[in-house]
DNA sequence: ATGTTCATATTCACCGATAAGCACTTTATT
DNA sequence: AATAAAGTGCTTATCGGTGAATATGAACAT
């Protein structure tokens, strides 16, 4: 179960530091796609193999199916994490992120996620989440 | 699992770089053909043998499967990789695509799609891809 | 407080992938 | 046969990815 939230920051070549606790959990190779909000999301292999299962049952007659699939499929690439312990994060995927220097890196259950800093700060602080807001979806989903 | 984006240049006699992380996969021969949306598919020798048998499986009473058949076999040709990395795109298909200078390769999958990039970008712009309708299909495949 | 160890940050050097230019060969056209 | 156009192959330069070395800083033990 991926959780917590690192800061880190990339190196010149757009290297980024994987955090300890959560390097064992992802392993050693994994995958980055784009994600939304305009984070990237990062799998284990395992929880990759089971989105990709259920990607190829979408039919290829369908528009919106075909946009779904290229838009994950083409954001996708495999990660190695180094001897170091840092990653390289493909040049389109740090454009799309909007990655400069500073990063955070969270769990969030079956993936992780990794946002440009200002972006996730600004995303939290914005009202756009209230705690009230989440509990009140909570309760919705019977938790 | 053909993954990733990719840009790079067409030569002046039409020519492209097959990116390294999809020469292993997609093999040394492969089959390039018209592809839907104004982009080209390309497939290694194995998919485009699934893709050929799908293809006849469809009811040629049909005049809509008809049309769909010749569309993709009748712009069909083999490629080959040279020792620099680099296979000619034939110039109708070239055409098709319009394809002149800039140039994107995605994996998705069982193939790569080879695209204009401009097309590709206008293709990936926010009105055309909106991310509720991602998130959407998310929560329906249960990712 | 001091020293030790481990995680992260930063810098540098090297190598391979790609871009670009040019020359040669083959095919088509006149 | 001469010329043009298209296709193929080689060479060089540049840039990005990769690995190594070192520095910084935090956590922990003595």
């Amino acid at each position: 179960m991926l959780i917590g939230e690192y800061e880190h920051s990339l190196d010149a070549k757009g290297r980024l530091i994987m955090p300890v606790k959560i390097r064992e959990d992802i392993g050693e190779k994994f995958i980055v796609t784009k994600g939304l909000d305009g984070c990237l999301f990062g799998f284990s292999q395992n929880e990759w193999s089971n989105f990709q299962e259920k990607l190829k049952t979408l039919p290829l007659t369908n528009k919106n199916a075909r946009d779904f699939v290229r838009f994950f499929l083409s954001g996708a690439i495999e990660c190695e994490i180094d001897k170091q312990g840092r990653f390289l994060i493909a040049s389109n995927l740090r454009e799309y992120a909007q990655m400069e220097k500073e990063a955070v890196i969270i769990g969030v259950g079956t993936r992780i996620e990794i946002w440009n800093r200002d972006k996730w700060k600004a995303y939290n602080s914005d009202e756009n989440i209230s705690a009230d807001e989440i509990a009140e979806n909570m309760t919705m989903l019977g938790i």
